[in-house]
DNA sequence: TTTGCATGTAAACAACCTGTGATCGAGACC
DNA sequence: GGTCTCGATCACAGGTTGTTTACATGCAAA
């Protein structure tokens, strides 16, 4: 499980989408053909995962920083209601999902009210198995999501995200929300959009034909970028395709300033 | 709903909820015999609880303020999926838990990714039912409540959780519950919250499109907070975002006054 | 160079958003 | 049962924003 240590303001243009969208699972088994069906739909879904075969500690938990646990506990032998329960102390956040083989009542109400999200008996479908996993992640996400992108730092600009702000040497640009979503976006790309993908991003809906409505906002932002930081250009038109963001000193060759080295070995697109 | 006072609540393993709070649940189904066992078992545990034998509008579910629903639904026929969408769409806080005979693999996956938090088939222990209750409900309430921490100083507001009441210059501010927990959810968040946002995390079900509620207590919450505490504006208003609480001086550039020191290294952003 | 389009710019208008006060009903409390 | 507080809802005013339109300018192909 790759653990890229990316400080929490992603870095200018690089990181394409959120990492966040990639779900951690780990499996605490031993049951080769029920490990090999999950991790291929595993895989199939996208999520990043591991299986273990005995009982790890909580703090190396910790820090393969998990949305969800799933557990046999068959495999911990008589250990294991008490790893359940520290388990579950040390991460309350962690979505915990017990499956296991047959069982009796009272295991499984000892298990819930230790702190397991969920009891699923095996045999039993992989796809079932990953539905009960999402539906305790998807409460615990529901408040864990304030966890809203960090600040983006282009050139001389700040996009501030958590406040639908932008700034330049401390002072605010002042944006409209509209404005703030679409020079957010541009921020994010590192490439020229096409105005119906701008449209489509920012409004929600397909953009109708002869719409110059992005226009219009680009020329605004454009008048706030130069005010509040005229030695840069921000945004830049591509005749017949559409507009791409990145800052480039006025005066001499487009350099581009901010984070000269993160950035992808891509077609260079820049001329003139 | 029976609203008598008996006080043996004894939630059963040390109740990890916290005390104001009887559970509130709704039953539909049709089972007598089911319904008879398992309400015994909710008396027992203190839990307020009632039976329904059809469907019932996701509005009365709300006027209900409901912990969490067990819902058979083999009784709603076909419109059962819908039922189920509709209901989780308007009450993302709800634990809803399904409870039905004998199902297929893809009917309880559809359930799950509908939203529903667990399913169980019938015939089956009320005391594990109950468990499986108890945990979707945990999961919710671990989101809503991270609370119960000590006093927040902003500007010149205290807010006191522990008392639901926040003071200037200690005179209480004499909020309402509900203008209180608007305050609380403001002054913990140094970002623009939405109104959605708000409303769903105070309310604890979604916004009905149109809705000026929100609007309203902050302008009640304002009142107040400009009878307490003259010097300061507190709610500051992101046109077309939400709202974002900052305590700031009204006549100068507004200085962030209360930790100064927790802002993470940013470039300065207040101004008014 | 000329021509046809695409884009920049500006202003006016309409739609939307928010602040505010008032009203009404439900529930709590006595 | 009566009173009172609180929360929900409405209507209206005023301000802000987004959209539209018109015209000027710039680019690329003929």
């Amino acid at each position: 499980m790759p653990a890229e240590a990316s400080d929490s303001t992603a870095t200018a243009q690089g990181a394409p989408q959120r990492a966040s969208s990639r779900l951690r699972l780990a499996v605490i088994d031993r049951d080769a053909g029920f490990l090999q069906v999950l991790a291929n739909r595993l895989d199939t879904l996208g999520w990043e995962h591991r299986a273990v075969s005995t009982a790890v500690t909580a703090e190396a938990l910790v820090s393969m920083r998990l949305n969800a646990l799933v557990l046999d506990i068959s495999v911990l032998g008589p250990g294991g209601w008490e790893y359940l329960e520290r388990v579950c102390g040390r991460l309350p956040g962690l979505a915990i999902v017990i499956c296991t083989g047959p069982s009796s009542v009272g295991q499984r109400v000892r298990g819930l009210r230790l702190g397991a999200d969920a009891w699923m008996t095996k045999p039993c479908h992989a796809e079932e198995l990953i539905c009960v996993v999402e539906a305790a992640i998807r409460r615990h996400r529901r408040n864990e999501m304030p966890e809203l992108e960090g600040a983006l730092v282009v050139g001389e600009i700040t996009v501030r995200p958590d406040l639908y702000q932008a700034y330049a040497a401390g002072a605010s640009l002042e944006l409209t929300a509209r404005e703030f979503e679409i020079l957010h976006l541009l921020a994010q790309s590192d490439r020229v959009l096409r105005r119906e993908e701008i449209y489509e991003r920012v409004w929600g809906y397909a953009m109708a034909h002869g719409d110059r409505s992005v226009d219009v906002f680009v020329r605004k932002l454009r008048q706030k970028l130069r005010q509040a930081s005229p030695d840069f250009s921000y945004i830049h038109t591509h005749f017949g395709v559409g507009y791409r963001f990145a800052p480039e000193l006025d005066g001499g060759r487009g350099a581009v300033v901010a984070a000269p080295d993160d950035l992808q070995p891509q077609p260079e697109l820049t001329f003139g």
